[in-house]
DNA sequence: CACCAGGCAAGTA
DNA sequence: TACTTGCATGGT
């Protein structure tokens, strides 16, 4: 079987199981860009909170966070946890926008994959993962995004080699899926779900997992 | 009580 | 280059 049939079998499996999971959870683009900060190594629970903060405060937004104090904002996300580090990453990303876009926030999200994605990598506090959530799930654009959870249920299911690092992983994804930005969203959205439910680090349910018995040499093979 | 959660940057050798 | 550490709240 080849890593396009054992990828599409995956999905195939979790999409029946679980259901469309209509990622990001959010209402706005600007809200997703915020959200994907918040939630490094965060548990999404308390992201909610601090994004409701910032909503009830009638300051989610690029205008009145653009305004707003460094240490005030830090206040308003406190729930979300590190939130002096966060709130100083968040600045980042407005200063970034605002010197370069003004109040268009359009025009940022219109740009073109790879100089976005370089752009957005370029800003201290936006990683991998942060910068590919915004390119799909704020710009609607076709990355395939990595996390902890993709990691290590690839891992448990012997899908991927021990070392593989982020680019090899999102390279495997993509060098065997169709380049649609509707599937990647999807992909990755229940593979959270997957990791949420039955890979947990210390309690994974490997009974009710949709992925059970997926291990392929083939995969193996093509992540290296 | 300990451990974990949808990372990232900075420091060390 | 390859490790290690700090950042911090809320749930199990």
């Amino acid at each position: 079987m080849s890593t396009a049939d054992t990828l599409q079998l995956m999905y195939a499996r979790m999409l029946a199981q679980l259901g469309p999971q209509h990622w990001w959870p959010a209402e706005t683009p600007f809200e997703v860009m915020v959200g994907a900060i918040l939630t490094q190594n965060t548990n999404w629970s308390n992201v909610e909170r601090a994004i409701d903060n910032l909503k009830r405060a009638g300051l989610l937004s690029l205008t009145a966070l653009s305004d707003l104090p460094v240490a005030l904002l830090a206040h308003y996300i406190r729930p979300a946890g590190y939130y002096n580090i966060k709130a100083g990453r968040l600045k980042n990303l407005l200063d970034h926008i605002s010197r370069h876009f003004g109040d268009d926030l359009q025009a940022f999200f219109d740009q073109s994959l790879p100089v976005f994605r370089d752009q957005l990598l370029a800003i201290k506090g936006i990683g991998p993962e942060t910068a590919d959530s915004i390119l799909l799930y704020a710009a609607n654009l076709p990355i395939f995004v990595v996390d902890a959870y993709t990691h290590r249920i690839l891992l448990r299911h012997q899908l991927i080699d021990e070392d593989c690092d982020y680019r090899m992983i999102q390279e495997w994804f993509m060098d065997h899926l169709p380049c649609e930005t509707g599937l990647y969203n999807e992909f990755h959205a229940l593979l959270v779900k997957v990791g949420n439910l039955y890979c947990k680090k210390k309690k994974p349910d490997c009974e009710a997992c949709p992925l059970r018995g997926l291990a392929t040499n083939q995969a193996l093979a093509d992540s290296r």
